[in-house]
DNA sequence: TTATGGGGAATCCCCCTCG
DNA sequence: CTATGGGGAATCCCCGAAC
């Protein structure tokens, strides 16, 4: 009798010997999950997956299927950097069969060969802890790359130890604590009835903390106008949810109905504000930009959205519609103004506004190739500078002389 | 020669002896001031007076005078809670002259008995450490009852440690963290030069924690109307400094500047809002109340202010100007209604949908063009339709039952 | 009730501005 | 540059609706 894992890499027999793989089936959902401190308490929902529907039922998780193989498998699920190459995360998987910060499933032919992973929560680490627990996942990644399962401690010299503690402190600079990808790794069963075999890890999409102020899902939650004259210039209050005053921008544009796949660049214009009309990170006071069409005679309607220059997000739009000139006009006309001379000694008084932008990137290097072998970790390359060498610079320098739009 | 002390006590001799007392001639700034941690380092300004111009000059600090003696004295500034008793706060002072989280000064004729206290920063415990801290004063407190100025330790019997301990965590209970009194306390020097001559402690007034969220100044920064009819139901978008939503009110009142001392009770009302048109504690949507002479033919001045009715703290008022009726009516009457129809096909059935809930009535919200004489005037008019029962709904189904004001 | 979600309090960090 | 101030990030706590 073959032996499980043998007969199923020929995938039955007869046909050529195909590698198995991990082929992601659904995506953890990028944005709109929140990462839990230890102190909150667990259970605070699981990890959704990209297609999950919100309000009610359809709840999807992160899943994976197993190709070119039939047989018993474990699965694991671990975290790992934003950024290639792909290193372990300080922050770790907790809910349902998790350990050590991954979790592990085991599917066959009774589950098709599928694993899904609802539970997951993701456990935000505190940055002060962070070179201790990277210290531990490195140590960790180096036993299992020897072949040691046992989930045991391993003996280290005291130079391994030293080079690892280093690298660990090294990593803890410039992890992102915002953003994660999910590892997969899968082991197929050998001949002894133990899980040994290696197949090539997939790395998920990127995972945002929704509550990292520069990652948190952006919304308009409310305007106090929606109308406004096609030469632009009226006052907008905006609400929204929080943002960052010198990384957001109000984006109005013409929605392109007439055909999916109209190849006319719509038109686009940002509201005008500065970082000052920021207030507080949860609302924006902007002029709104002249439409490009001065001379409509009817109505337009627009949408508005916030967007962030960062990471390219956008909001949710909300109709806005521009009004011909003329119709303002004849509001503001000369029958009007007669009746305002009357009043005129009791009012007086506005505001406006200026602009601001800003960004961040993330580089690193780490984790020979794209595998997951912890092989080279020690090997004597880590100190060269070639290569990989920006780090996180969001957040600095600020910027106030920029306007998002002068007009 | 006399004893500095005695002959002091005696004023000079001759006239009745009377007993040396402390005067408080500047209290400490009531609001405004923050308390810091630890981990913010100190330096961040010391508590102001009472009296003391926020921009420029004219600083003051708290300052108190020694009433019925002239010598040496030695006056100490301790923290204690809001409420009578008075038991020593777990905060501390920090800044020149402080040790043990209390500050010393000395004084004399040449000060004229005057000692002022500039420089006096708070630092806020964190709550975990307030009964170690707490455990602390009260033996602190101990010592110096039984006479002992030495600031060593003092020797304590198991039980008395208990029992302060358990006082104390009796006492970390109910402290309030973001209010605390400034206790001054002088001593007179005695024969052998020490100050040991306890003269009776007086407190302060309240001095609030201007980060707490309960505590900090109100304030209007922005609002997005500054007119409305004297019907009310205007929607007024208020961008404020940091309250809470459950202890936060709108209030318009018209001044009284005929006369200080005119005893008719002004006029006032609240803006119409519920808890969920607070956005996240920094903006305030609500519904302008009715002015109570809807008959008035002229624009009438009023303010608006933030008022807390858990303190009943205001903020600053902002000017709001109430328009007559008649004048409403002429700017939305029929001539206005023939235009529009003019458009009808752009709104209605679209609007509805397009709207996607910001604002519920459109039929006068075309009429945002912007008038140049009254600036935004006559802009934000989504509330006006329905007689002011319409609360303002804007996406995410707001709260429509609980109003401040229901008129 | 226990998952699930979310607002905001308590704590901490760091920037700008004004001499 | 420190003194003085202030915004907001990181961490933590807890409530109210949905099961």
């Amino acid at each position: 009798m073959a032996l499980p894992g043998m007969d199923a890499l020929q995938n039955g027999g007869g046909f050529p010997m195909q590698k198995p793989r991990l082929e992601i089936v659904e995506q953890p959902k990028a944005r709109g999950f929140r990462f839990r401190y230890d102190c909150e308490g667990q259970s605070h929902g699981g990890l959704p997956g990209e297609n999950s529907e919100k309000n009610r039922k359809q709840k999807t998780y992160p899943t994976v299927r197993l190709i070119g193989y039939r047989g018993r498998a474990r699965v694991m699920v671990s975290l790992v950097s934003e950024n290639d190459p792909p290193i372990p995360h300080a922050h770790s998987i907790v809910g349902k069969n998790t350990q050590d910060g991954r979790c592990t499933l085991e599917m066959g032919p009774e589950t098709e060969m599928y694993a899904q992973f609802p539970n997951m929560g993701i456990l935000h680490v505190t940055k002060k802890k962070v070179p201790e627990v990277l210290t531990r996942r490195l140590i960790d990644g180096l036993r299992v790359s020897r072949g040691d399962f046992s989930g045991g401690d391993i003996p280290l010299g005291h130079d391994e130890l030293d080079q690892i503690k280093s690298q660990a402190t090294q990593y803890a600079k410039t992890m992102n604590l915002s953003v994660v990808r999910l590892c997969f790794q899968a082991f197929l069963i050998d001949g002894q009835g133990k899980f040994t075999i290696p197949v090539d890890p997939v790395f998920s999409q990127k995972v945002y903390d929704s509550k990292a102020p520069s990652a948190g899902t952006l919304k308009i939650c409310r305007l106090d106008r929606t109308h406004g004259s096609v030469k632009g210039g009226d006052d907008v209050f905006l609400l929204c949810d929080k943002v960052q005053k010198n990384d957001i921008e109000v984006v109005f544009y013409e929605e392109r109905g007439d055909g999916s796949s109209n190849p006319v660049q719509p038109w686009t214009a940002k509201g005008r504000f500065g970082p000052n009309d920021v207030h507080h990170q949860y609302a924006v006071v902007f002029q709104t930009p002249p439409y490009y069409n001065l001379a409509v005679e009817r109505p337009v309607n627009v949408l508005v959205a916030l967007r962030r220059p960062s990471d390219n997000e956008m909001s949710e739009p909300k109709p806005f519609t521009y009004l011909p000139q003329e119709f303002d006009e004849e509001r503001i006309g000369a029958k009007r103004k007669k009746k305002l001379q009357h009043f005129s000694n009791f009012f007086g008084d506005g505001a406006a506004g200026f602009g601001g932008g800003m960004g961040g990137t993330l580089g690193r290097s780490f984790f020979g190739g794209g595998d997951m072998s912890f092989g080279n970790l020690l090997n004597k390359d880590n100190g060269g500078g070639g290569g990989g060498g920006t780090s996180y610079s969001g957040g600095a320098g600020g910027d106030t002389t920029m306007y998002n739009q002068l007009g």
